[in-house]
DNA sequence: CTGAAAGCGCTAACAA
DNA sequence: TTGTTAGCGCTTTCAG
């Protein structure tokens, strides 16, 4: 017996590196069982109709030989890739990550690998992160990006690529929408301040560029208004959803005379730049001012003083995201996908908020 | 002409869904563009010796189609998947997404996918993750995770696949490690301190099975020793490098009389945990106590009072880890992939450390 | 320099 | 029920 590897077919061609690690393919583990390969196949995938004692044969082999079936082969004969996509704004914003690990987990428990990638607000990445998706045959998008241009998604809806996104999605087929319901949450907020005694209540947007800030923007206004408060647009600062942006939003409310009382913020990361801008110039909070945050980032609750915000659950996001590419993948003509998801806020209070300043006294004595 | 699809080809079995979307796949290319589907893939993968005209012809065409290549097919006959795993303890550790970031943007430069799989400490989703990046059949994994069951790794190693670890692996070929120098930083931050007159430095750890934690901890010992103070083991408090556990640790400080007039954390999440349990005792930093992180996770300047702590570069980090993976994947015998990266630290002093208490004034007269 | 053809490892007809 | 076989879309010999 010499070392040639004896192929039983037309060896016509290279065979390979000759000292190839020994590879173990479906192949080996048919030879090694006894039977052909459609039967290891089949016993892999859990086909039902697998005599158990051929299938016993194989799984012993199979976990003798620890084989890895290649997901790269399964995808490309059954054209599933059992990949879904999810494009974020930004990693280093805590909000994002505690969705991954949301999206992830629901992903990886129904077969699903995900391919994470933050665009930061950079057209040209965004560009380049939709062509990889493209390029590993994605199944399914998550936009969870507040923001995106247009032409771009073109690439994807062209595949018919089903896709989720948050707030505000273009309105045609395999596209989902997440419907925030912002309003709920920071009607909350508004009021749980209105009724601690506030009038002059700040509002800190995100950059006005994003559907999502105005959605949260208009959401105060609103709400503002349903207390019997006309907002003031001195009393808004755009703000930019970072850390440094609530700082100098904060700022500028401060050259605000009188000062507002509380301010609202339009995510965790504003509040707490706000928090910080407050602790620098010498302001307490909340005596001198209450803060809101929104989101409930983990951190926000060893903030000092821990932070009153809206929380919108990552869990939900992501499992109603996951839903909405699932049904769609899945979809059929009698059971079509459904486009809208409602994710729920509400409002978390802490102790960044308290009576407006002079009025504590008061209203102690009330109690 | 009738709409039945004419297969060139032995159409004995099912031509697939005849509706199926117009697919373009380099044979469409090819026949467009009048060359032969060798042609198309020399062309795209740009090797040289192909004639501008016909490479011409053929790039008009990819364009006109929008053609993106199938990763899938591509690594199943090249045998290069060219994706990399990427394992971290908890993406909600804001130290993580930070790396994450870097890696992902060090990988794709070089035309790498990456994998990213949080563990949560958690055995069993460790073992799942690898499963997961053995059948995607990644071309190395950086695993970041302070931590790994070893057995988990001979399902790596037994396939040959390149690793790198943080701190400390297993010592094979094809493994790498990062080599962090805790001692420089930590030294720092206990001179810095020492230099402030602080004699009573206690110390929160991170959990002790974690080797990374271990060896701030030994920095930490070691350091105290070289300013010429003992470490005391009451001193020293066990915290597992979450908010909640360095709440808990400082907590068990708290007990001590006397009470240290600082405390080095091993990672910031712990300090800020710290920040907040001292914020709820009533006690002041730095007036009262000092106190020093770990990481320099982006929140930290932002903290009140903004945290003075050891910086470790994720985007060193990631670099460090992403060249080593490289260096393996490419080794040739006569280039060897190294085997260890040195990742520098630095102490980033702010205004979370100041004089003991007590001494303030005293020592400000002299200035 | 170009094209024909042999698979990469696997699934899914279809036949037995 | 099991086995045989034709590809999935691409890269890569090898012959021309």
């Amino acid at each position: 017996m010499t070392a040639r590897p004896a192929k039983k077919k037309t060896a016509t061609r290279t065979p390979r590196q000759p000292d190839r690690p020994e590879r173990t393919d479906i192949r080996t583990i048919a030879r090694l069982a006894n039977v052909s390969i459609a039967t290891v196949s089949r016993t892999i995938n859990g086909v039902t109709t697998v005599d158990p004692k051929l299938s016993k044969r194989v799984w012993d082999v199979v976990e003798k030989l620890d084989f890895v079936p290649n997901t790269q082969a399964r995808a490309l004969v059954s054209g599933r890739s059992k990949i879904l996509g999810l494009i974020i704004s930004e990693i280093t914003n805590p909000f994002f990550p505690e969705l991954i690990q949301g999206f992830e987990d629901i992903a990886v428990d129904n077969g699903y690998e995900i391919l994470v990638s933050s665009t930061n607000h950079d057209p040209q990445r965004m560009s380049h992160c939709i062509r990889r998706m493209l390029e590993r045959k994605v199944e399914g998008v998550a936009i969870m990006t507040f923001g995106i241009e247009e032409p771009l998604l073109d690439q994807l809806a062209k595949r018919k690529v089903p896709m989720v996104f948050i707030d505000h999605g273009p309105d045609r087929a395999g596209i989902s929408v997440l419907k925030i319901d912002y309003h709920h949450g920071i009607r909350q907020a508004v009021q749980h301040l209105a009724a601690l005694g506030h009038r002059s209540i700040a509002f800190v947007s995100g950059p006005h560029h994003l559907h999502s800030a105005q959605s949260r923007l208009a959401a105060y206004n609103k709400s503002m208004q349903e207390c019997g408060i006309q907002p003031l647009s001195e009393q808004i600062a755009e703000g930019d959803h970072t850390l440094e942006g609530g700082g100098a939003a904060m700022e500028k409310l401060l050259a605000l005379n009188p000062l507002p009382t509380a301010v609202v913020c339009s995510n965790d990361l504003t509040a707490i730049g706000v928090l910080h801008k407050l602790y620098r110039t010498g302001l307490k909070v909340p005596d001198d001012i209450s803060v809101i945050g929104f989101d409930d980032i983990h951190i926000a609750e060893v903030m000092m003083p821990p932070l009153t915000t809206v929380q919108m659950s990552r869990a939900d996001i992501a499992k109603a995201a996951f839903e909405a590419l699932r049904s769609h993948v899945e979809a059929t003509d009698s059971k079509p996908a459904p486009r809208e998801y409602k994710v729920p806020t509400q409002l978390i209070v802490r102790e960044s908020t308290g009576f407006p300043r002079g009025t504590m006294t008061h209203l102690r004595k009330k109690t």
